[in-house]
DNA sequence: CCAAAAGTGTTGCTCGTACACCCATGA
DNA sequence: TCATGGGTGTACGAGCAACACTTTTGG
C-alpha cells in the first residue's frame, strides 16, 4: 500500500443488498422505490451508506437488511457479492458500494407493514427485462446476483436456504427448477439429494399436499458443499 | 439506498493486489516490504489508494499493478477478489480495500530493477505460515486468494494464465500440481485437457526438454470454462 | 377404482482412475 | 542400449439420464 494519505480522495462507501427469494413460482428480488433524487420513484436495491466510521461492512449489511426489509439476519444466508465503483455510477458524488447477496425463504407477509420501509418483491425476469428501469447500475448488480445464485445451487447446499425450516423434496426441487428455469426429473433429483450425506435430515414427519402420496419432511443438515455437484444442463 | 448524504462517514478506499505466479516449483505471491508505518518493514500486498475521485476501481488496480510490480495489464488475468473493511484493519483511519486477484506467468527477472518498487516473490506456504508476519489483514486476503485460485483451476481454463505464451502439457500439469499441492497422472491429464474443446491450440511445434521424447507446444485457446470440470480429490 | 404425487429399480451412457503399453529423444 | 519423459489403449467403476414400476394418499 502506498501511503500518501494527504491525497486520498473523498469516497462514500455504501452497502447494497440483493435479497433473493422464491415466491409465487418465480425467483424474486427485494427492491425499494426511491423517494428522493437521483432516480426518484425508480426501483433500486435496498442499502445505504455506512452508519459510522466504526461500522463493519458485514454489520452494515445486516443492519440495512433489518432496517429496509424487516428480515432478521439469523438463519439467513448473507455473503459478499462484489464491489461496484464506476466513477459515474452516482451523479451526486463518488460512491463505492459493496453489495451483499442474501437467500431468503418465501415470506408469509413480505414486509408489507411494520418497521420495514416500502420493500417490494418482483420477479427477476421482469426486473432484468430491458423495458424495466432500475436506478444506478443496480440492474447489472441484480444480474450478477442471479448468476451467482444459479451457480451456487450447483455446488453448495444453499438451495435449501430458499425453503422454510421444514420442507419436502418437491419444495427443494422446485427451488432448483425456478432458479435455473429448467425442469428436473423428480425421481433422479430425489435419489441425488438423499445421496449427499448431511444435506437433508428427515424429520420423520410426513405431510399431505392436496392429493397423492404424502411426502417426507426434511430439515437442513450440516453440509455446505454439494458432493458430487449438481450440474445444470448447458 | 438511503440518502442522508450529510452523515456519510469519511472512508478511504484502497485497491490491493494479490498477484499469484508459479515460480521455482511453488505457488508464489508478489509482496512489497513496507517503507513507512504502520507495519513498517513488514510484508504487504502491493496496492494503494484511489488516485482521484474519478478513477475507476478496475483502472486503479491496473495502475497499481504496473506501478508496483512492473507488470503490464494486457495478457494478464485480473479479477475482483473481495472487499475487506473491518473498522480496525488500519490503525491510522478507516480504510476499505477492494482486493484484486491476478494470475501471472513465471517472470524471467521478477521486477528486480526498473521502475517497479521493491517487489518480492515469496511462496504462499511460507507467507501463510503462522511464523511469518504480514501487515494489516493481508494474510487473510492472501489465504482467500489462494483458495480462489485453487478453485478456479477446477472449472475454468485459467491454469494456462500461469504459463508462458507457448507451453507444453507438462508445464500446464505442473501448474495444477503445484497450485493444488497434489500429483496428477500425466496420461489422464493429457487426455482430459485435449478433450476440452478450445482450451489449448497446438502450435505444431515440438520442444525437447533435457531428455525424453519432445513435447508438443500449445497456445491458450478461446475457451474460458472447463467442461467437463477438472475436480481435485478431496 | 382412479388420478396424482412419492419413491425404488434398472439400463445404458459418459466420464474418471488406474495402469499396460508404445513412441521419440539424449547419453 | 537404456533411461526418461510424451502419448495411446483399455478395463473397471462411479455417477447420471431416462423411464418402467411400486407405494400411498384423496376423491
Amino acid at each position: 500500500m502506498t501511503d500518501d494519505a494527504w491525497t486520498i480522495p473523498e469516497v462514500a462507501v455504501a452497502v447494497d443488498l440483493a435479497v433473493l427469494t422464491v415466491h409465487d413460482g418465480a425467483l424474486q428480488i427485494m427492491l425499494v422505490r426511491r423517494g428522493i433524487p437521483p432516480f426518484e420513484g425508480m426501483l433500486a436495491l435496498p442499502g445505504g451508506f455506512l452508519a459510522s466510521t466504526a461500522e463493519d461492512l458485514d454489520a452494515a449489511a445486516a443492519r440495512e437488511l433489518t432496517e429496509e426489509t424487516g428480515l432478521g439476519t439469523e438463519d439467513l444466508h448473507l455473503e459478499q457479492l462484489g464491489t461496484y465503483g464506476a466513477p459515474d455510477r452516482d451523479p451526486r458524488r463518488r460512491v463505492v458500494t459493496v453489495c451483499y447477496l442474501a437467500f431468503s425463504p418465501d415470506l408469509p407477509t413480505p414486509t408489507a407493514g411494520g418497521d420495514a420501509r416500502e420493500a417490494i418483491l418482483l420477479p427477476v425476469d421482469e426486473v432484468l427485462d430491458h423495458r424495466t428501469a432500475v436506478a444506478f447500475d443496480h440492474k447489472k448488480i441484480i444480474s450478477d446476483a442471479v448468476e451467482r445464485a444459479r451457480s451456487k445451487l450447483e455446488y453448495t447446499t444453499l438451495g435449501a436456504a430458499f425453503c422454510p425450516p421444514e420442507f419436502t423434496m418437491t419444495d427443494l426441487r422446485q427451488v432448483y427448477e425456478i432458479v435455473w428455469g429448467t425442469s428436473l426429473d423428480p425421481r433422479n433429483f430425489h435419489r441425488k439429494i438423499t445421496g449427499v450425506t448431511g444435506f437433508l435430515v428427515p424429520t420423520g414427519e410426513r405431510v399431505s399436499r392436496q392429493v397423492g402420496r404424502p411426502a417426507a419432511l426434511y430439515r437442513r443438515g450440516d453440509a455446505t458443499v454439494l458432493h458430487p455437484a449438481m450440474l445444470r444442463n448447458r
